[in-house]
RNA sequence: GCGCCCGUAGCUCAGCUGGAUAGAGCAACCGCCUUCUAAGCGGUAGGUCAGUGGUUCGAAUCCACUCGGGCGCACCA
């Protein structure tokens, strides 16, 4: 059982008597934020100090006095202006171990009320290949869908690919005009990408020409604007102020006049790109029209769709089985097609949607910007394929809980989807954005190849295998007798690099924007996946040498001894696996369990260097700190296996 | 113009919805391998929590304003 609230249910208790909500206060009851305040803190007394009339001190002393904890603590203390600390008793701690030593849930109970949640999460788009940003929210979700098994709760894992967007045209018209036989006979999904890739920088470079003379003018009316503002500007506070928010503005209209022209000048100086151009004039309006007539059912549309799609998903497959990632469902947007009429239409009729400038709208309050369900052109967006998916989800699934591991800039899309779903009478169902921010070079941009094209998810871990295999080759040439054959040190390589990639990932807290940095992922030293798989291999070390049949430890019994600071430390981390499992839930943070994960394998290193398992003192001692470290070895791949990553037993 | 987010050690980040002298990792400096894997361990140094004002027993955290940065804002998903 969580640790944490253990300790808050005697409080719950206790305090019964004294206020009417007790919810708030047990709140304020945490793992001690320093060792010298013992292992918990309770910081209720202080605020209520005013709402009883009583100096806090006094209060503290009451709930002790209520308090019947004496099997869990040591004799509660009250310290500084009223807060109450609590030393768990080392035979406490000594007896909750050795149960959770013959438990294959280390101590972990499945939750009393399994919920449905469904998981959206990876959600690719076939045309483009899959890149960093998809890579966030293929691990997070990942990590969330686990960990949500793991508790007790019914997962389904969907992962709601873009299949039938507006780049699906793209790649329709790039095949009918724009292919390479041979290349697509070598390879068809490569070849698919690049006249994806083709295609919309032809209609980029288009919109670009014909949107320039509007950014210029706008950029020179600023201009004037802002030259005769200054010379009427004087020391008025205000008028300043918005002469730098003119200044602002110009700035900006600069920068897009500026890449705008980039994006001009990167076809206008190729001229195989500028042919095609010429060729190809309104490049974008005929690729959508390939699109409408994908969407209305056009056979021979349809029959090439059919065509490269399996080939595409099979080029994703094979990315997510080099990330060890699986999906309970992966229905994607073609999916929900049939629906999508009938979603447009009750809608209008609970009036909800409504036309505006030929499209058809659902307003949300709060909102300036409508949530566009119908295109002025008949299409439907993906508003209206996110309504018929969040239906079926909660019709078909039975959804108590839906979570959208997505993008944070997403952010207002998702509350007018929530907003209108629940509208729409979606209302048994609780919904969330997950966000998560974006992955940055180390230049503080958005993370791109020195070429400015986004970072290929397959070429990414290419990167990241060959760099652990460097790093794995390099430590074990270090020993005098090197422990791992060829074919080994691949294996180490590959789940060094995985797990490399994926902790950086999960350790920063998911809705700031992180740095992408090899060079942190895969350090040798410090906060990162390679320093639990260490310690993982450590332990498995010692039984080795010692020749210790592992599952037999505990069927004597398992007395644990906790003769040292190290080992009670240890030991205590290890009880606190599920207060940070359901750390992680609350609010789906995968990094409180990589935090955890970091002090558990801290907490052991120190054990390791002080507490000899071979030397033991005695051989019960010798046994119980067997036990220890066979605990941790479980503790440590279950918590990385939740986050998806994996250790080896040497390295 | 409207809306959202961010500013914490040289760098990368935590800080658990207001609590005790603000914490990690990296980098720097000094130590530790005849002992279970040194991808480790011990130690030193490093901060006006962007700024100002407010709320109160108590603020990095809440409120207001200022400065600086980012991101969204009809018919791409």
């Amino acid at each position: 059982m969580n640790l944490l609230n253990t300790v808050r249910d005697r409080f719950a208790t206790a305090l019964s008597g004294m206020v009417t909500d007790v919810a708030p206060l047990l709140e304020m009851i945490r793992p001690a934020q320093d060792a010298k305040f013992g292992d918990f803190q309770a910081n209720f007394a202080m605020p209520l100090a005013k709402q009883l009339g009583k100096p806090p001190r006094e209060i503290a002393q009451m709930a002790i006095d209520r308090l019947q904890i004496s099997d869990l603590c040591e004799p509660a203390e009250i310290a500084g202006p009223g807060f109450i600390n609590l030393r768990l008793r080392d035979e406490f701690i000594a007896r909750r171990i050795s149960q959770t030593a013959g438990d294959d849930r280390l101590g972990v109970l499945p939750v009393s009320a399994p919920r449905n949640v469904v998981v959206d999460f990876s959600g690719p788009n076939v045309a483009k290949p899959m890149h960093v940003g998809h890579l966030r929210s293929t691990v997070i979700g990942d990590a969330i869908c686990k960990t949500l098994r793991f508790a007790g709760h019914h997962v389904t894992g969907d992962n709601h690919i873009g299949d039938w967007g507006t780049q699906f045209g793209m790649i329709i018209y790039g095949y009918r005009h724009l292919r390479d036989d041979a290349a697509f006979a070598d390879n068809s999904v490569g070849e698919l990408a690049r006249l994806y890739k083709l295609v919309n920088t032809l209609s980029d470079y288009q919109n670009t020409v014909t949107k320039l003379p509007g950014l210029e003018e706008t950029a020179a009316t600023l201009r004037t604007q802002l030259t005769e503002q200054e010379v009427a500007t004087g020391t008025d506070e205000k008028a300043k102020k918005q002469l730098g928010a003119v200044r602002k503005q110009l700035a900006a209209a600069h920068d897009a006049v500026k890449t705008a022209g980039e994006t001009i000048s990167s076809v206008e100086s190729n001229p195989v790109l500028l042919k095609l151009s010429q060729s190809h004039p309104g490049i974008a309006r005929l690729a959508r029209d390939e699109t409408v007539k994908l969407h209305a059912g056009d056979a021979e549309n349809n029959r090439l769709w059919n065509e490269f799609l399996p080939e595409c998903l099979e080029a994703l497959n094979r990315i997510y089985q080099r990330l060890g990632i699986e999906f309970d469902l992966e229905l994607g947007e073609s999916y929900y097609n049939p629906m999508l009429a009938d979603v447009v239409a009750s809608l209008k009729i609970k009036s909800l949607a409504r036309e505006s400038a030929g499209a058809t709208c659902v307003f949300i309050e709060g909102n300036a910007a409508p949530f566009i369900v119908q295109k002025t052109d008949g299409a439907f967006t993906y508003a209206t394929t996110d309504l018929a998916t969040i239906q079926y989800r909660c019709d078909t699934l039975k959804a108590a809980e839906i979570l959208y591991v997505v993008d944070k800039r997403q952010s207002e899309h998702f509350q007018q989807l929530f907003a209108t779903a629940t509208l729409w009478g979606m209302t048994n169902a609780r919904f969330q954005h997950v966000a998560f921010g974006t992955v940055m070079g180390k230049d503080g941009k958005p993370y791109k190849t020195r070429s400015g094209d986004t970072v290929g998810l397959e070429s990414l871990i290419d990167e990241a295998l060959s760099r652990a295999r460097r790093i794995v080759d390099e430590n074990d040439d270090r020993r005098e007798m090197p422990m791992l054959s060829s074919d080994e040190r691949a294996t180490v390589a590959e789940i060094v690099g995985i797990g490399g990639i994926k902790y950086a990932d999960l350790h920063h807290s998911r809705d700031s924007d992180y740095i992408f940095d090899w060079d942190k992922m895969l350090a040798t030293t410090g906060d990162t996946a390679t320093y639990m798989q260490y310690a993982y291999a450590r332990i498995c070390g010692i039984f080795r040498k010692l020749d210790i049949e592992r599952n037999t430890l505990t069927s004597g019994g398992s007395t644990i001894l906790l003769m040292t600071p190290e080992e009670r430390r240890l030991a205590l981390q290890l009880l606190m696996f599920e207060t940070s499992i359901d750390g992680l839930l609350q609010d789906y943070r995968p990094h409180v369990l990589t935090s955890w994960l970091f002090e558990t394998a801290d907490a052991f290193s120190k054990f390791y260097d002080r507490c000899s398992v071979q030397d033991a003192e005695s051989k019960e001692l010798r046994h119980s700190r067997l036990i220890l470290c066979d605990l941790m070895a479980r503790a440590l791949r279950t918590g990385l296996a939740l986050l998806g990553i994996q250790v080896a037993e040497v390295m």
